[in-house]
DNA sequence: CATATAAAATAACAAGTGTTACAAAACATG
DNA sequence: CATGTTTTGTAACACTTGTTATTTTATATG
């Protein structure tokens, strides 16, 4: 009775974000995600109700991308703190723009810890261990470390910070030790 | 012989500034600045080849900006590294919009050290000190103490982050303190 | 197969961008 | 004071943006 529907709500998104991962939120138009989904601008505004509800679906994808990521990522460090900077900073490096969108947002959109969300658990369990083992702030630490591997990781995506992973790796045992004792 | 100037390279460049300083760089338009100059667009362009020799403007004088706001903040603190943090974070809280344009830029421009250049001699004599008092690494530690600087005001600009003057300052020290042991 | 109906394409609108051609205005010199 | 030169204002051009009206196309059902 009806025409069948050819690009899909999920087929733009999918577009929409490719180009957020490569080129930034901000290059996102109506006509260049229609380019690269091979069709007219048309189909984009019969599944959203204009651009803004595009780029918000974008932001959540790259919510999600981003915890997939990190849930993914390999824990080969001694520490859940040094194994949530690794992530972290290697995903700054791999994925500039996308951390620029999460974590260095313009306009406020979820805070960091927000995103982070569930994904620090075992972060917060080492905490418990430093509470147990004598550490007085164990609330303190966290935020120390957590501050210094936002700033390794906010240099990364900029480019004033470019190490390897075995340094980044000695760098963080290194940060962590000092902040336990 | 001819008619008065009455609209100079330097206004245009103050509105301009101004205009980067309260709502960031990509909201700098031709007619934004003719409006908040009281003029047409004509002496824009008259005293710069286009939009992105202005906006060059803006940034060389957002880098003169932060090198007065830093030579001129107030040095409380027992050490330079503390001062340099203190003074760095309170830009990214004041200043949040040139913060970006200076220190998270979407375009490479001048990279986090070319903008710091003379300024932070006295934090380098501190690391000569630290050096003479036996820390194996003084280069590693100006590392570590300005990726956590660099952290905190990243976190203060965003909004994640928002201490007291006092609350970072204690924050700074104890860092100071952990890295240099 | 013909047709109704939903989807996609085409094409336009209004708004906003950088930039420029041209006209109006102001002022120092003759 | 008249004049010529420079600055400024007006208005336009070409382009890009989001968005929408309209036409075309494809397909499930009669």
């Amino acid at each position: 009775m009806a025409r069948k529907e050819s690009i899909t709500k999920q087929m733009i998104l999918d577009v929409a974000f490719m180009m957020a991962r490569e080129e930034g939120m901000q290059n996102i138009t109506a006509r260049r995600v229609a380019e690269r989904a091979n069709c007219s601008t048309q189909p984009i505004f019969r599944s959203f109700q204009g651009m803004d509800e595009l780029t918000d679906g974008v932001y959540d994808r790259a919510v999600a991308f981003f915890q997939d990521y990190y849930r993914l990522y390999p824990r080969l460090e001694k520490t859940p703190f040094c194994n949530l900077g690794m992530a972290y900073v290697a995903f700054a490096r791999e994925e500039k723009e996308l951390f620029r969108i999460l974590f260095v947002p313009e306009k406020p959109g979820k805070s960091l810890y927000e995103i982070l969300n569930g994904s620090t658990e075992n972060v917060k369990a080492e905490i418990q261990r430093a509470a147990a083992s004598g550490c007085q702030d164990p609330g303190g630490l966290f935020m120390k470390i957590w501050i210094f591997i936002h700033g390794a990781a906010c240099m990364t995506m900029t480019g004033d910070y470019d190490l390897s992973d075995q340094e980044t790796r000695k760098l963080l045992n290194d940060v962590c030790q000092s902040f336990m004792n």
